[in-house]
DNA sequence: TTAAAAACCGGCATCTTTGCCTGTTTTATC
DNA sequence: GATAAAACAGGCAAAGATGCCGGTTTTTAA
């Protein structure tokens, strides 16, 4: 986009090059941060252009001016959550492993996996995902952005934990089990009255993912 | 319901009792059936009541006798949806484990819960559940009808494979770590484009539930 | 300073969905 | 066979959602 701009300086603009753009951005996140709360507390049925601008503040025309149709909105959405997600997973990936033992290092990272999907960019993610099943249009968008944002991910994490680098297969096993259980365990979650039972599923995955790892180094 | 009726005979109705009767459940069921339908082909946002009329090619009129409003038919689709899952379930399994060696059990088991969620009454089942995420009326419903349901299956299964009754705590928690992975490895299947690795989450969970089991007789 | 362009404003026509309403046909009861 | 009731038929107004329009203000560039 604009990275063909020639910011000579790192730090915060002290001399804002083009007011508008500045201006248009701005109000662009606004629509789409309110767009995700519209999925968060609606669901993609209560996702209306109404419903958006009424909880932007932003007026018909403003929101017309960004987003010609409600498709486009939704294009852009689906990106706009993605992006979130992973800086957030990533911020407190990296964060918590920083000061972590070792030993305890799978343990963290299952937990920061868990606590990364009751997050508000991954409920609106998962809106999206529910939406795209029987909306072809949608799924066209959304599950190349997601496999992308998904291969991110992996080489990020690869990245930040070298110590696993050597075991790609196993890592992206243990990915794949961790997501789709915590997924499962959070949309089930309403149907399980017992705390117990939730968090014995979670020691399981955490035993299982150590396993998954032990293989590699046995 | 009709459990108080005589009944003298167990074959099929040769003097239907009431013609009415007969009739109207039959549109009813037809109605329903057409409901899950619309579930499965455009998601919660398309049961709309003309999309299942025409569905069900019965008239708006007729539409409104059985269900005066959209409330009414997805509390009476709750129940369908519940009701024709569980049959299905139990059939396939207690049919899969018939003719099944003992030592195998648990692979097969295993997989006619995988077969289970990719069934129509599945798709429609959680098409309720995400919805009712952000419908406190739809969540009063399904959620007391979902822990009915979770219940009968476990004794139904615990019922069927007497040599698993002295491990009711292993095998609810095999059951709730297969129901969670299995639902969310159904919602992640459009990123992950290698089969392969699908089927590896799948064979992980095999690998576990024989774990969970096997703690209980070590 | 002035014209063009970007950003924004608020309303309207159209379509869909919903709930309800008045008739009509068919079955049950006396 | 008459009467009541159940089952069904089709239509219509209100509410909400979408897309689009002409007009207004602010910024940018000549």
């Amino acid at each position: 986009m604009a990275s063909s701009l020639p910011a000579p300086l790192p730090h915060d603009d002290p001399a804002p090059p083009r007011w508008q753009q500045r201006k248009a951005a701005a109000t662009r996140k606004l629509i789409l941060d309110a767009a995700t709360d519209c999925l968060v507390e609606g669901g993609y049925a209560r996702l209306t252009t109404v419903e958006v601008l009424k909880q932007a503040n932003v007026s018909r025309g403003a929101m017309h001016h960004h987003f010609t149709s409600r498709a486009e909105l939704v294009s852009a959405l689906i990106d706009h959550v993605l992006h979130k997600r992973l800086e957030r997973f990533l911020s407190d990936y990296l964060s918590a492993l920083k000061d972590t033992n070792p030993a305890h290092a799978i343990a963290v990272a299952t937990d920061v996996h868990w606590q990364s999907m009751k997050t508000p960019e991954f409920t609106a993610f998962l809106e999206l995902v529910m939406a795209a099943r029987t909306d072809p249009e949608l799924s066209a968008l959304l599950v190349p952005a997601t496999r992308e944002f998904e291969r991110t991910w992996i080489s990020e994490v690869e990245r930040a934990i070298p110590q696993w680098s050597g075991a790609s297969d196993q890592m992206l096993l243990a990915n794949d089990v961790a997501a789709a259980l915590h997924l499962g365990l959070l949309i089930n979650r309403p149907f399980i009255e017992d705390p117990a039972r939730r968090e014995a599923v979670r020691d399981t995955l955490v035993a299982l993912v150590k396993d998954i790892f032990a293989q590699s180094k046995g």
